[in-house]
DNA sequence: GTCTATAATTTGATAGAC
DNA sequence: GTCTATCAAATTATAGAC
């Protein structure tokens, strides 16, 4: 039941961001009552601090191991992470959602969706081989979340298409 | 005072989106009774439609006339709000909160949140002189909306910065 | 234009039975 | 683990006086 309130959770919260879902809805979605949440996450904060834990952890899973990819393979990988995001689930990343609304987060909830960009930087910095002089990691990612902004806004899905194209390009 | 509440309620809604901000909160910000707040916009769709308006206009006049612009004057002058929102106001664009939110917006926010993307990738095709063949300002905004989201959330202003650095290097 | 008053609903959270 | 019952507070919004 943990799960399926986290399942019902994040696409409400990647929809809504954090003051987008609240326990009663959530409820609803699983066939429980409210205050049944709170026995599994005392506070929306605790739950939301998991939420983004889940949420990293399933794509390191899909990541990979960094030191068994090339730089250019894990280019791609980042990539598709964010391609899937859009094609398949048609939803904006749960961490480019609570990561713009950083100043109004509990701390936690922030500083767990800061550990995700990390932990996405990371897995780019740790993969093998030669990377171009003027790769960043960080420009990448920041890429990929504003083309999820821009494509869903604008309804254009083809606007992070070639955002993927480009950057595999230069750098896949 | 219709002002005051625009400037209280955008101040709110950078950081905290959609359902970030109240009538009652914007109320105490300004001085006035919520229920006055109606008076002047009659629901919150309305009121957050003219936030967003007023924030398109005062970012077109920032940018000016695109036709007297190079194209590299023009990605400058892009670069440049953005990097305004991070060092001088330190926020959140406004639009890349609500592009975010997107799903969960009444639809005439998000239509007039899509105008703004539009406005900017407007300006930057309307721009004079020669362009590259690859240069995408799609990909523009999605790069400086993501390097806000990535820079605060990590609390790193030179990520917005390196990133503006390599756009003016090749685009700028 | 702003107020008081109020309505109807929703919010996160707690206590205690089963 | 889930329930009922409840709470105090907050939400958007309206009616009508001044």
């Amino acid at each position: 039941m943990r799960e399926r309130i986290l399942e019902a959770a994040e696409r409400r919260a990647r929809a809504g961001g954090y003051n987008g879902f609240s326990f009663r809805e959530l409820a609803d979605d699983v066939g429980i009552k409210s205050a049944s949440i709170h026995y599994h996450f005392p506070t929306k904060a605790s739950l939301a601090e998991a939420l983004v834990s889940r949420y990293a952890e399933r794509a390191y899973s899909d990541l990979g191991d960094p030191a068994s990819v090339t730089s250019s393979e894990a280019v791609q990988r980042v990539c598709s992470l964010f391609e899937r995001a859009l094609i398949n689930e048609d939803k904006m990343c749960l961490c480019g959602l609570f990561g713009a609304e950083h100043d109004a987060l509990p701390p936690a909830v922030a500083q767990a969706t800061a550990d995700f960009f990390r932990g996405l930087i990371t897995f780019l910095k740790k993969s093998t081989g030669p990377k171009r002089p003027d790769f960043s990691p960080e420009a990448l990612i920041a890429t990929l979340e504003g083309g999820l902004i821009v494509a869903r806004s604008l309804g254009d899905k083809a606007i992070l298409r070639n955002i993927v194209q480009a950057q595999l390009k230069s750098n896949g």
